[in-house]
DNA sequence: CTAATCACG
DNA sequence: GACGTACGTGATTAGC
């Protein structure tokens, strides 16, 4: 077929791939002799999906091709010899891989082009412009901006990574101006990446706001002397031919003389025996299997050829594929018993549980799978309900083909309470619950969701559809095909039996290959500690402290709803009094074009959106000379209050409980921290009087008390320890205050002549330390002059030379290792380090906070997992983890005790493994609620 | 479904 | 005058 109307061309940018794959991946290597191939397992993979989501789609292309650089040296280079002077070295692990990316793709047998002194951007252009006047389409496969202008006429581009296509409209959002304009804004703005030198002090936003006035870069050229700013005028006038170069720089051309024509790129069919072939020779185990099936073709025998010692790679053991065909339908006791039986053989099986909801207090159990090896899994439905029926009466009839509920739990609770069984499961802590309320006691067990956290913090989430589809290269029957989604969604158990065996035997069959995945792994990242000492243990104290809940008086949090919406309509009059028209004063659109537009108050700015920035920032500089912005303060802190906590709240009462049970997410943040869910109840307000009085509301049952233990400066105290600053130290053994010592420190100001006000400044500095802190960051929030703001850090390093040692070094560490370890051993990877542009200080700061409110995290985990041993026989339960305090609820003639107890176990919980050099210190507090004890 | 806003440590 | 910035979270609302 020759390329015309009809056709779609779709054009890869190959060393965007690449780079993409190799950051995206640990450094894998070929275990027969150690090769570096990680990125070109990426990129197969990449390639791999990326053609399964066209061959789903209706609008596959019909010619398509990977277009690579070649060469160093390009025109651009003779034209600016600092062309992209500025460019990292190619990392060495990286160098030898290139070549077998280009053989890769030949032998996907998708067409491979590159032209010796031209980027690859120059062959997409050229490309891209003889298929749009062959009248065909074009989608370019890249998130480049510098390919942005090539969008239009039919060309679209597409980001892989995040799936979304990107045309005029998306390059405009970007750019400020359309593709056939973002030539001249780049000329203007320069490119620091490609070091492309623009006109100094013009960025994208001023240079877009030029081309739109002047409608092109040659017109604002020639009329420079038109501009009213001077600053502008003089650069525009004086950089002339910087600018003109930079034009020539960032213009693809569209003229590259290829040797092969758009017919060339046509899409063929790969050849399994020569695809197949190559990867065999990678030793890609995986990968090869799933491509062998796809093409139904035998998959290559890849021999162990691992020399003693090295390190396997892609050990995708001889599996057979997941069939949800396959797995069997549990519906007599005898298939029942022979399921018990092999288990018990075995001595360990995966488990998962189906319920009618997510919320564990409610959810009724509805079946059970099993698996004890790849491939042979089961599903037993104990409560599914007949569906066939319309009949209003039978509705609550059980569906054929199950065995009593009872029975069932009867068989299995010696298998799940055996301690010479281990039970399988990701998130354990939800099918354990589920349990738990059955009178089973899950134990020993293993979890593949925090296996995954322990490993994988801060590369991919943990949820099993992810480590399915990346590890086992397997998407999961999505749980919306069986319930449906939204108002008509049903629940489990009127899923068909059938159906439902497919789903659940799947999840357990899936659970246990990622465990057999993870189990070798752990070991060999040295992670094992973490996860049985830090995580395993950790899961069934919180399924504990969920289950205890804490008790919410409905009554207070209802009286203040009353109060808040009273005084918000109050507030509501007068600012629209104040407006001048009625407005929905929760829209900071509506806000934005009030303030700004109508009522000219200046300082209104617009983010990316278009949209007028109204953040409390913003409104407190205005409420100097308006009363409305404060007004609108008002009424915002109050509609906080009431919608997200004293409304809210109510709906989160238990009815059988009366109490609140928040979920805890072991794996949410990547720095150990835990997270709080439906309802988050690590956020409830503190710092504002009106706020604090929620926490009334949270109360202790007749009889008992409310205790809370918080750790004091515990980040800081590890920072004190990690940098070893010994001034910080010192204070810290001697029990000072510590902003004001670092303020005395700072400015020279004797502790006993300390103003609050220096006291403040001291201890935001001291926190902006503990965040990776940035001379603008401070600046904004101590509300100073950026100049000042530096003054401070520069000081504050001279002072404790420590911290920026400890700064280098942390960054360092993480740009060798690609993680960051907290004084436990637990990894925060942290992929982005070496990212280039705003990404790569965000990362920066991230991992110098990391082992600092990570270990933070360690310590109270610690003392968590020790708890319910040390207060064991004490009538007291353990309720709540917020991040540094933990809150009990006690009998109120024991409370001493439980102080005295829980304080130990907190002041001590990094021992053995670790001495902090400074006293941990933990403050408690107690009383009728949470008010009280904080 | 995303962005804006704001609650916590 | 911006490449862009304090770290880590979750819930609610508006508005596409």
């Amino acid at each position: 077929m020759s390329f015309g109307k009809g056709c779609h061309l779709h054009l890869i940018d190959g060393s965007a791939f690449i780079f993409r794959a190799y950051h995206a991946l640990p450094p894998l290597t070929r275990k027969s002799d150690g090769l570096p191939i990680g990125a070109v397992s990426g990129f197969c993979n990449m390639l791999q999906r990326y053609i399964d989501g066209n061959s789903a789609s209706n609008d596959a292309p019909t010619h398509v091709a990977v277009i690579f650089d070649k060469g160093s040296h390009t025109f651009r280079n003779d034209l600016y010899d600092q062309y992209k002077a500025n460019r990292d070295a190619m990392p060495e692990e990286l160098r030898p891989q290139i070549p077998l990316t280009r053989r890769a793709t030949e032998a996907f047998n998708i067409a491979c082009k590159e032209l010796e002194g031209f980027e690859a951007d120059d062959i997409i252009a050229t490309l891209s412009c003889q298929a749009r006047e062959a009248g065909g389409r074009v989608t370019i496969v890249s998130s480049d901006k510098d390919l942005m202008q090539l969008v239009g006429g039919g060309v679209e581009m597409f980001d892989a990574m995040k799936n979304r296509r990107i045309d005029a409209e998306g390059v405009e959002e970007k750019f400020g101006v359309g593709p056939d304009r973002v030539v001249d804004v780049q000329a203007l703005a320069g490119d620091s990446v490609d070091n492309v030198p623009g006109a100094p002090g013009i960025g994208i936003k001023t240079a877009a706001l030029l081309i739109n006035e002047f409608g092109s870069l040659e017109n604002l050229l020639d009329r420079a002397e038109d501009i009213k700013q001077p600053k502008r005028r003089q650069t525009l006038i004086e950089k002339r031919e910087q600018i003109k170069l930079s034009k020539k720089l960032v213009q693809l051309d569209c003229d590259t003389p290829l040797d092969f024509t758009l017919d060339d790129l046509e899409v063929r069919d790969p050849d399994p025996e020569t695809l197949l072939r190559f990867l065999a020779e990678m030793e890609f185990r995986t990968l090869s299997k799933r491509i062998a099936d796809a093409l139904d073709a035998e998959a290559p025998v890849i021999p162990d050829t691992n020399p003693a010692g090295a390190d396997p790679i892609d050990t995708a053991p001889d599996w057979p594929a997941i069939d949800p065909e396959a797995y069997e339908h549990v519906s007599t006791p005898a298939a029942l018993a022979a399921w018990v039986e092999r288990i018990t053989a075995r001595g360990y099986v995966a488990v998962d549980t189906e319920t009618t909801s997510l919320n564990e207090m409610q959810a009724r159990l509805v079946g059970i799978s099993l698996a004890v090896e790849p491939g042979q899994a089961c599903y037993i439905p104990i409560a599914h309900r007949d569906g066939a029926s319309d009949d209003l009466f039978s509705s609550e009839a059980l569906a054929e083909g199950q065995l009593p509920f009872d029975d069932v739990l009867a068989a299995l609770k010696p298998v799940l309470e055996n301690d010479a069984i281990l039970k399988i499961g990701q998130n354990m802590k939800y099918d354990a619950k589920i349990f738990a309320r059955h009178d089973i006691t899950v134990a020993p067990f293993d979890d593949t969701m925090l296996m995954s956290y322990a490993l994988n913090a801060g590369i991919h989430g943990h949820g099993m559809d992810t480590l399915s589809e990346r590890y086992l290269s397997h998407t999961p029957i999505p749980i919306k095909t069986l319930l449906g989604s939204g108002k008509s969604a049903i629940t489990f158990d009127q899923v068909p039996v059938t159906e439902a065996v497919k789903y659940a035997a799947e999840d357990a069959d899936i659970t246990l290959r990622l465990w057999q995945t993870f189990k070798p792994q752990l070991h060999r990242e040295k992670v094992t500690t973490v996860y049985e000492t830090l995580e395993r243990p950790l899961s069934p104290v919180l399924a504990r402290m969920e289950r205890n809940g804490i008790k919410v008086d409905r009554e207070t949090l209802s009286r203040m709803s009353g109060k808040f919406a009273q005084k918000m309509a109050q507030l509501e009059d007068e600012i629209h009094e104040l407006a001048g028209r009625k407005f929905n004063v929760g829209s900071p659109k509506q806000l934005g074009e009030i303030l700004f537009d109508e009522m000219g108050l200046e300082g209104g700015k617009k983010g990316k959106t278009g949209a007028y920035a109204t953040g409390a920032d913003v409104l407190e500089d205005l409420a100097t000379e308006h009363d409305l912005p404060a007004r609108v303060l008002d009424w915002r802190a109050l509609s906080k209050l009431k919608s997200t906590y004293t409304d809210a709240l109510q709906d989160h009462i238990d009815p059988d409980t009366g109490r609140v049970h928040t979920s805890y997410v072991q794996t949410g943040a990547n720095t150990g921290r835990l997270a709080s869910t439906d309802p988050n109840l690590q956020n409830i307000p503190v710092r504002s009087e009106e706020g604090r009085r929620i926490r009334e509301a949270f109360v202790a049952e007749p009889g008992n008390v409310l205790v809370s233990l918080d750790y004091s400066q515990i980040e800081l105290r590890i920072l004190a320890h990690v940098a070893d600053l010994p001034a910080m130290k010192q204070a810290f053994k001697e029990g000072q205050d510590i902003h004001a010592m670092t303020a005395s420190e700072m400015f020279d100001v004797p502790i006993d002549e300390m103003t609050p006000d220096i006291r403040r400044q001291a201890k935001a500095i001291n926190f902006g330390v503990i965040y990776g802190i940035s001379g603008f960051g401070l600046a904004r929030n101590l509300r100073i002059p950026r100049s000042e703001a530096q003054g401070f850090i520069d000081r504050y390093f001279e002072r404790f030379p420590g911290i920026k040692t400890y700064m280098d070094d942390t960054v360092g560490f993480a740009k060798e290792h690609g993680f960051v370890q907290t004084l436990f051993g637990r990894k925060i990877h942290t992929p982005e380090i070496s990212a280039k542009g705003p990404r790569a200080g965000f990362a920066k700061r991230a991992a110098i906070n990391a082992p600092i409110q990570g270990t933070a995290a360690d310590i109270i985990r610690r003392a968590m997992v020790r708890m319910p041993d040390a207060i064991q026989g004490q009538p007291a339960k353990m309720l709540l983890q917020v991040h540094d305090e933990l809150i009990f609820e006690v009998s109120e003639d024991a409370t001493d005790k439980l102080i005295e107890t829980a304080r130990e176990v907190m002041e001590g919980a990094a021992l053995p493994a670790v001495k902090v050099d400074v006293p941990l210190i933990v403050d408690a507090g107690q009383g009728a609620n949470w008010a009280q004890a904080h």
